[in-house]
DNA sequence: AAACAAATTAACTGTTTGGTTAATACAAAA
DNA sequence: TTTTGTATTAACCAAACAGTTAATTTGTTT
């Protein structure tokens, strides 16, 4: 499967110059974020002049905010997508938490560049609009809703499981420089610990909820 | 002239100033990060002329190490104080679920702050030591490790068993803002939310790895 | 009160930065 | 080939920035 994010809207970055710039800032803003980043490093991480930038996307804001839309609208879309697969809710969360795990590792820098930047500029998230996303968000909830009724899960509130989900999915991610410095994890290391999670945190999720 | 003893003529003034272009330095990086912030802006938080600054910091990196460095240690003191009470591992991950999500919740800055900056610069955690630190993580690790053998709790990686508890503390907070549009918290919801949490959390934890 | 040292400020500096511009290269249409 | 509109560049600009300095205030010592 193709989990890369960026593939399929700029796959042709090479030879078009918007998209070359597109994906040099994409880069650029991933890593230093929008008041870390240098318009001057996106030109020369493009092998462009500087010029290009503002020729095509006229600001620095304007071109961050273009990158940022699509990479959140793009990452929540996936999740959408993999939370509305056709399963029953147990298998359903075997299935989620496997390639969702998988999706965030292929493109591990975006889980943190969006935290961060909605941290430092929370405003940014109300203009964005999600078709999708709550819908299948809610196909989720009402799953679970369905699931405690018919006994086959214990009691609980459908959003509380969902954040349970997602974030012991995102956080070892987000915070991986501090797990390899507290737990000892060289490269490696880290990366068995979260193959090992594909497995695990399911289990651990539906260890506790499932009904025997 | 007895240099030593009076060394420091106006060390109340000193340290009151130090402290206030601390704190509005705190508040500032808090909610800028390092690269959005302006030491300007610090000087006006802190109601004095920009040069004390530097008379006191030297450096916008010098002054944003030394709260970075005191936020970090601070915040992982905190949480090593929580994870070494002694009670029987089930009553101390409810006791730390419980404290460490109002510790979260009364610097909910800080998890975010911590986070963002260590992606923009991982290099930074090498820089702080942790004495403490280890020590903490390993005691909770051989406690999980005595509760298997004993056959209080099913066997898990305790590793995983620890990130996956703070990760349901940490997620939440540092996502708010994506929670809130989601789910449709508004300030009372979200409030309502985490709160419920206190206890979920444990009860999520325990329901997944206790032995009946 | 005089001398001294530390604290504080206004004004300044050199550099970096996002953004502009005017001139040029390029490619397709005429 | 000439024309025309677009793409691209080097050089430039004004604003913003971290950091400095020289002068002044403030408090302490003698």
């Amino acid at each position: 499967m193709d989990n890369n994010i960026h593939s399929k809207t700029h796959e042709k970055a090479d030879k078009d110059t918007e998209n070359r710039i597109f994906e040099a800032a994409r880069k650029v803003f991933h890593t230093k974020g929008l008041d870390g980043a240098r318009m001057q490093e996106i030109a020369d991480e493009a092998g462009i002049n500087k010029a290009m930038l503002h020729y095509y996307f006229r600001s620095k804001d304007k071109l961050f905010g273009s990158i940022f839309e699509e990479d959140f609208k793009e990452f929540f879309k996936r999740l959408a997508e993999l939370i509305s697969a056709d399963l029953p809710l147990l298998e359903k969360i075997e299935f989620f938490v496997e390639n969702y795990l998988e999706l965030i590792l292929q493109n591990s820098y975006i889980p943190a560049f969006i935290l961060s930047e909605i941290h430092h500029n929370p405003e940014r998230i109300k203009n964005i609009f999600l078709e999708k996303g709550i819908k299948a968000e809610q196909i989720f909830m009402d799953d679970i809703k369905t699931a405690i009724s018919l006994g086959i899960i214990r009691p609980i509130d459908p959003k509380q499981l969902i954040v349970n989900i997602i974030g012991l999915c995102i956080f070892p991610i987000v915070a991986k420089p501090i797990l390899c410095t507290m737990l000892s994890f060289d490269e490696k290391g880290y990366r068995n610990f979260i193959e090992e999670r594909k497995k695990e945190v399911a289990r651990f999720v539906i260890n506790s909820i499932k009904i025997n």
